[in-house]
DNA sequence: GTCAAATGTTTGTACTGACAATACTACATG
DNA sequence: CATGTAGTATTGTCAGTACAAACATTTGAC
């Protein structure tokens, strides 16, 4: 045990160095070169053995402890925690959470208006009253079956969104190629009873159940970009996430 | 704006400086003494006016990002984001959440058996087969009336777990008392439709809306300690949680 | 007047060095 | 045999410094 990680730093790459031992130490797990349980070395050894100085190494372990790969411990050591491929949810769209798993997402759009937002709306993007925003719900599927109805409202002084580029990609690339760049989003899930409307959109039935999120995302500029309510299948989707003690 | 945080540091404090400011920062903008979209001092003239080092305060700052309180941007500066008060979902217990809310919630434990595990938890657990865990289902009320079922299991080897204590106080509580140190947990959140038995047991009618809720956690020593599916009433639970781009 | 280059500001990355706090182990002591 | 104590290993915290990269603004050229 506690072999010295098979790892190249490549000192020229653009990317920190850091995050190069981050992402070797990631792939070593994944790939089951690492098991659960293993027992790395030392920081001070570790960071010898790859030219770096400590608080580097630290850093990047800094990561993956709170990605919840690592678990530390003062005087004991470093051991790899034990199984399952687990990704943390991450601030992603589910369009492109989709795409990342090889599915091919389609998207309906049902409604499209530029439109002054209501008070609620209002308030939950941080505008002044009367201002206006792009709304839109849209209907995404899978294989062609239907797996999400999403309710969603933009402000319009940042990007200017049409309905044809909302069906061919997802509201947040078409947001990131406008030059936003998220940092958080708030989001609250719960569950609900479809009705009549939703259960024929979804293909299901009245009184099945949903899942819901309602989210809001902000810039890295502090601005409150974009919010939405959506609702799944509940029998096609549910929320993985990973919680890490601080 | 930018002025000097009003911040004081205790140097003979056991509490780590970049802790301290972290609260300081914090109890500022939970205040309102720092208002949304309020632009910080530089990192580097903020740690020359508490005297400290610029890696000290970086590191503070970086638990606010984390925590999605701040928002950076190179070239630019740091700003206060401009959100409700929402704490990132941690890893913590129903019953400890209650109480810091300032509910007082009660327990009724349903069944209560120490057994052998079935094949799907020793996998869960990652126990040996014919392994002997404790099993039970609550109830838990608050002000009466009834907001989660819960049903868990636990592996024996670690603590000591009578019906009594169960009935008194969380099970979070009786491991951590127990000498179990949490690290992180891996969850998945769902929606399901009310079974005859569960709208019984919560109260509602068959039918309605619950949020669903499956948990594996894990401890500094990499042990998976406790995994258990709960179910919550939808009109009175939701999963709230900040999500932060990395 | 418009576009490009230079400049200054601010965060990002990285290194070195030092000491403190905690956990485990082995040993001595009663 | 039990118990406390010292020593060792390992992570946790903190200081100080240097340079790189991204951004915004000003300056300069055409």
């Amino acid at each position: 045990m506690a072999n010295s990680l098979n790892l190249t730093i490549d000192r020229s790459s653009p990317v920190p160095l850091y995050h190069q031992v981050v992402q070797g130490i990631q792939d070593a797990i994944t790939s089951g070169e690492l098991e659960p349980g293993h027992k790395l070395e030392n920081e001070i050894d570790l960071a010898a053995a790859l030219n770096l100085s400590r608080p580097t190494m630290r850093k990047a372990m800094d990561e993956l402890v709170r990605a919840g790969l690592l678990v530390r411990k003062r005087g004991v050591g470093t051991q790899v925690v034990s199984s399952q491929v687990r990704r943390p949810l991450e601030l992603s769209s589910l369009f492109d959470d989709l795409t990342a798993q090889g599915s091919k997402p389609t998207t309906d759009i049902l409604t499209f208006s530029h439109v002054e937002a209501d008070a609620e709306i209002c308030t939950k993007l941080g505008l002044a009253a009367g201002a206006k925003v792009y709304h839109f719900t849209r209907l995404r599927k899978v294989a062609g079956k239907p797996l999400a109805l999403m309710e969603n409202w933009v402000r319009n002084d940042i990007v200017d969104i049409d309905e044809a580029g909302l069906s061919q990609q997802g509201l947040y690339s078409i947001l990131r190629k406008g030059g936003v760049n998220f940092r958080l989003a708030t989001q609250s899930i719960g569950a609900a009873i479809a009705t009549e409307l939703q259960a024929k959109l979804l293909e299901t039935t009245p009184g099945a159940a949903l899942v819901t999120m309602e989210r809001t995302a902000v810039d890295d500029t502090g601005r409150l970009v974009e919010t939405g309510r959506h609702v799944y299948r509940a029998d096609q989707y549910t929320f993985e996430m990973t919680l890490v003690q601080r």
